[in-house]
DNA sequence: TATGAATGAGCTTTCATTCAT
DNA sequence: TATGAATGAAAGCTCATTCAT
């Protein structure tokens, strides 16, 4: 009996319902905002009372932390395997551009409001995203598939690219990347596609040891 | 009488206080975040009243406009004299980039707050900073010395550097250049020269045209 | 069919789960207070749906009134017994002050869950516990035998007792009596019994005519 | 000038609004119970708008406290000058039930809503009013007076109280005197002193070492 | 019988804004 | 110029209650 249940305890239509809720964030905090995000708007955006949210998340910050962790997790699954399909550094690299704007033009709306969590929430605590994801937060285990270090460092040792710091070069390609949600938002005919092909060029010249 | 009375319109006490509330405003912003950013907040930071902000600014917004441009115009000023003392189009490139970070490092108040406000803040009519900079909002003249376009533009017209999409690497180099005050904010002791001297590098392998 | 049913219509499991029920509302109002006694948190005491309680129970109050009476009727039961047992007015009392505490020592949880409700609990109309017990609920027929007047009045008309209002003694009696709920909730420690026989002497003295 | 500023940094009118807000949630929570007394039911009371009283007061806790502290203060202060006013234990004892009665039947509605406040008010951490008044809170100087244990320590000490608990004898008479508040909201003609004048007879009788 | 889902009223609190002084 | 006072809208959240299954 019960054939309704889940594995992991969730209902089919518990986990619709969810789904749903996590999507109608995604589309709020991306057209208007993080900070004009209420409950009050994502219930209207799918039509049900303000209630509903708080019955399937405990509160505001539990529905945003599983919209992060839900869109990281995909995200990272993505970025993480076409990465390890590589096996030069300025392939790996060049992969990890372009598998995240990949990822961003297929998922616009969970990109762009990730962007937007990435600059605009705080938990209660003041912390923000990046802050939670050095440490408290569970992440998926495959994040570490975000962190761009592993390769520079790998690159640098095998002297395929040239001397630079790590951290500056991350920050560098990781803001670069992150800029195209914005832009898609501002420009919805924006190609991401184009775009990350002239971020591949411009960081494999930026990085690349000079022959 | 009224010999108080400055060309503008404004005594000299009152542009005092309107520059001593702007700070607090940068300084609350820079501190909290703009979502924590109240009035009265920024009221307690100087000890005064509440009342004293909207006497002197008509409402929030204006409040924030103001403290917008006056940051702009000050940085303006700085990066377009940097610009414009070079003559080739790579060299304005990396005077680009040192004189935004200079002045980063120099005003890390102003600049921790503007790049605060161009994730945060939206009018109330829901346009982020960089649309209203493109439309709506009256900039100060040098502003256009922020425009990264016409110094990419002369690079390429005169084969000085390789063919590239201008736009997207004009995204590329200013959210290198906004993600110093991110990290700024979240590490003090962060080395802004030294990530001045390493986008320099990248930019310029990035941009010129292979020998 | 239906040979579980029972005279009064409740089947043996209905009358269990009706059982179990008080059994948590006590407990929880015992350890958080009334105020915080939501039908979620009894429900999670038993580790059932709110459902189940509502299935069982008309609304919040009907749960609450029903406790109340639960609790009542078992302690005017063992309090009657053990003052009719005694034949003086003073011999009453004294059994009378003795049962009620016996039975808070006996009954922790449920005593202290009335004496919670006592001070509390208000009817949707507004109403006390015990402008309730006065007139809309119907109670346990036992429960005149709270009822300290009679005691005093045979004790004054007797002579047994010197003079006094009975009223005003018969409320000193009950809320010394109802006390020891409190104490209990505050100190766990609390020596009921020890407690008991003080009362007694006291009031012993506090209304014996004096020889 | 600022004639309107008192000594402690309130303006008349300050204090003024304050004393009517105090003076109106007494009101509330005496008609109505702690439970379903809301910021929104005082500001009806006064006629205001919610914001009035947060504007007044940090939030409704303090704004509970407040209360709690101007009648204990007020009302300690009474009972302090008639107990001390005594030189005799059982003069004390006799004087502490008289001005506590006193002091209800002249400040009716302070008295019930803190009796009612006693036994439903917890902090935001879940402490009870007697609980804070043993620890956490600032209480009023004269508070002392409001204990009856050296009264009761003294009498036994001088051999001018029979042997008894000073523990159980001061719940029995603090009980009984919390028990007017109550019996006066049930019912206004409730005669206060002349039920002071039975609870003084009956705690001397109880305490007296007998001749 | 029991559950999960949803609702709606009400709560405390924050905040920009207005206004009289 | 500046302040204190007040307002009203909106926020996040709790909870008893209803209903379909």
């Amino acid at each position: 009996m019960r054939s309704d249940t889940e594995p992991d305890g969730q209902t089919f239509l518990e986990a619709a319902r969810r789904a749903q809720i996590l999507r109608a964030t995604a589309e709020v905090i991306a057209e208007l905002g993080y900070a004009k995000t209420s409950l009050a708007r994502i219930a209207r955006q799918i039509g049900v009372s303000k209630g509903v949210i708080l019955y399937h998340f405990t509160d505001k910050d539990s529905l945003i932390r599983a919209l992060i962790w839900d869109v990281y997790e995909r995200g990272a699954a993505a970025i993480g395997a076409a990465v390890s399909r590589e096996h030069s550094a300025s392939g790996k690299l060049r992969a990890y551009i372009s598998a995240n704007l990949e990822f961003t033009a297929a998922h616009r709306l969970d990109a762009l409001a990730l962007v937007e969590l990435g600059s605009s929430y705080r938990t209660p605590e003041g912390l923000r995203l990046d802050q939670l994801a050095e440490q408290a937060m569970p992440l998926p285990h495959g994040l570490a598939a975000l962190d761009l270090l592993p390769i520079f460092q790998e690159g640098l040792r095998s002297g395929e690219f040239r001397e630079f710091e790590p951290a500056a070069m991350g920050i560098a390609v990781r803001s670069a990347i992150d800029s195209a949600g914005n832009c898609l938002s501002r420009d919805p005919g924006f190609d991401v596609r184009a775009f990350a092909a002239e971020l591949v060029t411009t960081f494999d010249l930026a990085t690349r040891r000079p022959t």
